[in-house]
DNA sequence: TATTATCGGTTCATATAGTGAACCATTGTT
DNA sequence: AACAATGGTTCACTATATGAACCGATAATA
């Protein structure tokens, strides 16, 4: 995967597949890039990914010709280059996704008050898209990741209970405990997907991070299968039933505009399961 | 370079440095996707690339384990992933360039009603980072490849004339022909350099295309070295000294206010230079 | 319906291309 | 002046990439 989680995660998980082709070792160090460490120099980066100096050199020197990495000439430290901006434009250019994602996920975090993001599945892994913190709260759910683990969020199992078969496979091999709600044996995780699969809504109970609540639902694009998620990420301790129903609805909202926006329809069979959870929500909230 | 002037171009030059790596191999791939061929299959990619077809599918492989490229899971097809977007998302966080180039292109496009663009300098090779054209004229000067030849090209002149010594060498390796204007001889392009160090302006006249004359100044950031250019691109059929005396005197304004934007000045000596070919200029026009 | 030509993807023997310990040249610190 | 960083380079060794041939599936052709 392109972004590592973070350091820590990174070496608590690495169990190294020795068998790693040399353009993956190359790709791979474009991943210690980041916001927070934009600049690294050859040795620093060496520590970081653990390589051989000489390697990282030439695998420098690589992304360095391509313009996805160049060189700050004063510090003679490497950063992320030009390339990856004409990439993303042609990205963008060609398989819209972003835009289009800005209006519903604004009014997402405006209705409920919380922070939304919209994660794409691309391959076996979730990326983060866009997010959007909602002004209201002084405490928000901070996201400062790019990649979403399959078993632990709510955008993962939303691709797991309506992507493709397959990734269930790869989220059974990798069930990393993030917290102690994380769900770390088949059973619990297919639980979760089951629950997925029978309310319309991907559901992260403190599972990703403690004091976290995320609710997701499923993004459609013109190919038909699912293309992402849009969800919202909570401060679980104010987390109420209301709340609950007030983000579902929002998220049916979202996920019906952004998928439009991405040129496809939510599935009949998803938007009967978001009328029954929203119809039994109502009856919990009319009785109480 | 990751960006392929043009498959004609591609197939001319290539007398193929026999040792590329594994990684720069793979890197390459991603040069054969753009706006107008957003997808390939394997098979056409391979005859793009005159690559093995085992060979090109591991490294599409490799590129897709980080999601800079995905498949189409519809057609089998190979498209720019979303990691794209995260790159330059950080890259533009933590070095913005295109921030603070949009409002100046496009008054410099406004005030000479031609087509403006800047260019980066990102080790030797100057890559386009935006482009404006101006509403006026049918007939535009279109920019469709997204790395400029520094012997050909006014951006690239400029390059070669204020930024580092070593790149003159890069560009004597390289004296493409583009049309019956390009410098081919060390002599014509030394010519050219010494003219920009002269005036302060990169002139292309019809150099890089027919019909197309390009002028341009350098942009400086906080490193204080060069950082890119800021050029024009004019129909050279109606290319006048009057035109030629606006457009010096807006890429100045847009240079100055560039360079601000990216933390940085212009040094004295290049506002020498302007100064004195544009009072040249007043006198020449004065004069007429 | 059988034939052919694609396609994306896989295998495995071959040898090419990547590797890393040790090295150098600079720079800045003590 | 000695030391410890840095970025960068060398070269013997072998791990790694390579591509012809192959497979199964799909789609057009006859």
């Amino acid at each position: 995967m392109l972004i590592n989680l973070c350091q820590t995660f990174y070496e608590v998980s690495w169990k190294g597949p020795p068998h790693l082709s040399s353009a993956a070792k190359t790709l791979e160090l474009l991943t210690y890039f980041s916001t927070t460490w934009p600049e690294i120099g050859l040795s620093q980066l060496c520590k970081m990914a653990k390589r051989d100096k000489a390697t990282t050199y030439r695998h420098l020197q690589a992304l360095e010709e391509t313009g996805l990495i160049e060189q700050n000439p004063m510090t003679k430290q490497y950063r992320l280059g030009p390339a990856t901006l004409q990439l993303a434009q042609t990205r963008e250019a060609t398989v819209p996704r972003k835009l289009g994602v800005q209006a519903p996920l604004f009014e997402l975090s405006n209705a409920t008050s919380e922070t939304s993001h919209v994660t794409v599945l691309s391959g076996t892994i979730v990326y983060e898209l866009a997010s959007c913190d909602s002004p209201k709260h002084g405490t928000r759910a901070i996201i400062d990741i790019e990649t979403f683990p399959l078993h632990a969020t709510a955008s993962g199992l939303c691709a797991l209970a309506f992507g493709p078969e397959k990734l269930v496979e790869v989220a059974l091999g990798n069930l990393h405990r993030f917290t102690t709600n994380t769900a770390t044996t088949p059973q619990d995780l297919n639980a979760a997907i089951q629950s997925a699969r029978s309310t319309g809504f991907g559901r992260a109970n403190r599972s990703y991070e403690d004091e976290i609540q995320g609710l997701s639902a499923p993004v459609y694009d013109q190919t038909g299968h699912l293309a992402g998620a849009v969800s919202v990420a909570s401060v679980a301790a104010r987390y109420t039933p209301e709340l609950e129903h007030i983000i579902q609805n929002e998220l049916v909202v979202a996920a019906r505009q952004i998928s439009k926006n991405w040129g496809g329809t939510v599935p009949s069979n998803i938007e009967a399961l978001w009328a029954k959870s929203l119809t039994t929500a109502n009856v919990l909230e009319t009785a109480s």
